[in-house]
DNA sequence: ACCTCGACCTGGGCGC
DNA sequence: TGCGCCCAGGTCGAGG
């Protein structure tokens, strides 16, 4: 689920309903998530913050308050969604791109492993089935100081990330291009299905040592990468199954996915049959003949 | 320093 | 209907 355009599509979505709202209540169902800080110590640092408009480094999302964060990362099946006190736990909306679409808020659940009450009765719950996501109170507000602390590399739709940052950090790396893109310590924010897309619209196989791409390559790659990223963020996201936005959407990029998951298949661009290989321990999709 | 792999979790899909 | 197996978008630490 949560790559960049995710993150972004939930950061987003809970902007209009958190922004300027106090924290009134914190319950923690399941500590796992949490990582070793002591719930009670969790819940103390976040009653009576003000939460700000959400803000986003790769697929980290932090609150900022005045002297510390409160960050969530998402991991695989991650949901961060406001339940509003004035709309039916199950009802449909009218989604920007798709129309009518049925919205999942619901009481908590199983799941449920945080929730967040706010001073107007709206409630933020953290949901996650596979619980490889967390969620931290960090001392820090700063947003360099969250940066270094999780060692995260530039955000690709930063102008940190230009031509020059993408070239330097893969012409001398042994390992396939695909490992590389991957590694949050270089680029903030890829994860398995927009590196299989970015690849694909550059024409690199995925397998390639990274130090064998071209400079034109690199180039054509930097902005492929930014490209695959944005028609993310505007179709709301990749929904292959847990995903949704803060209201509870699902995104609907999954309907313009080019090569990610389409092994055996036909090839978009060429019709020969789509490969599947494994670099960096993840399943790659690719072409023969469009990436070379 | 670089790179790969297993571990961490739960649930869905498939074959039998 | 049930069981076993494989697979899944991420990250971290161990070990080569």
């Amino acid at each position: 689920m949560p790559e960049l355009p995710e993150v972004e599509t939930v950061r987003r979505s809970l902007t209009e309903f958190v922004r300027g709202r106090t924290v009134t209540e914190v319950s923690v169902r399941d500590a796992t998530v949490l990582r070793g800080q002591k719930i009670d110590d969790f819940r103390e640092a976040l009653l009576g913050q003000t939460l700000p408009e959400p803000r986003r480094h790769g697929k980290l999302m932090y609150f900022p308050f005045k002297d510390r964060s409160l960050i969530v990362h998402l991991g695989m099946t991650g949901q961060l969604t406001v339940r509003l006190t004035d709309r039916a736990d199950t009802e449909f909306t009218r989604h920007q791109k798709t129309g009518l679409q049925r919205t999942l808020q619901h009481p908590p659940d199983k799941h449920t492993h945080i929730s967040i009450g706010l001073d107007d009765g709206s409630v933020l719950h953290y949901r996650d089935i596979r619980k490889f996501g967390r969620v931290y109170s960090v001392p820090e507000s700063q947003r360099d100081d969250i940066i270094s602390r999780f060692k995260l590399g530039a955000d690709p739709l930063e102008s940190l990330f230009d031509i020059q940052y993408l070239w330097s950090g893969i012409n001398k790396r042994r390992a396939p291009i695909k490992a590389v893109l991957l590694d949050q310590k270089f680029i903030a924010g890829l994860g398995n299905i927009y590196v299989d897309e970015a690849l694909y619209k550059a024409g690199i196989r995925p397998g390639r040592g990274a130090y064998r791409v071209k400079k034109r390559e690199s180039s054509a790659l930097h902005v492929c990468i930014k490209q695959v990223l944005i028609k993310g963020i505007e179709a709301g996201g990749t929904t292959l199954r847990d995903f949704v936005s803060g209201v509870g959407e699902s995104g609907y990029n999954q309907e313009g996915l080019q090569i990610y998951g389409r092994y055996g298949q036909e090839c978009l661009g060429c019709g020969h049959q789509v490969q599947r290989s494994t670099y960096a321990g993840r399943t790659s999709s690719w072409c023969r003949v469009c990436q070379r």
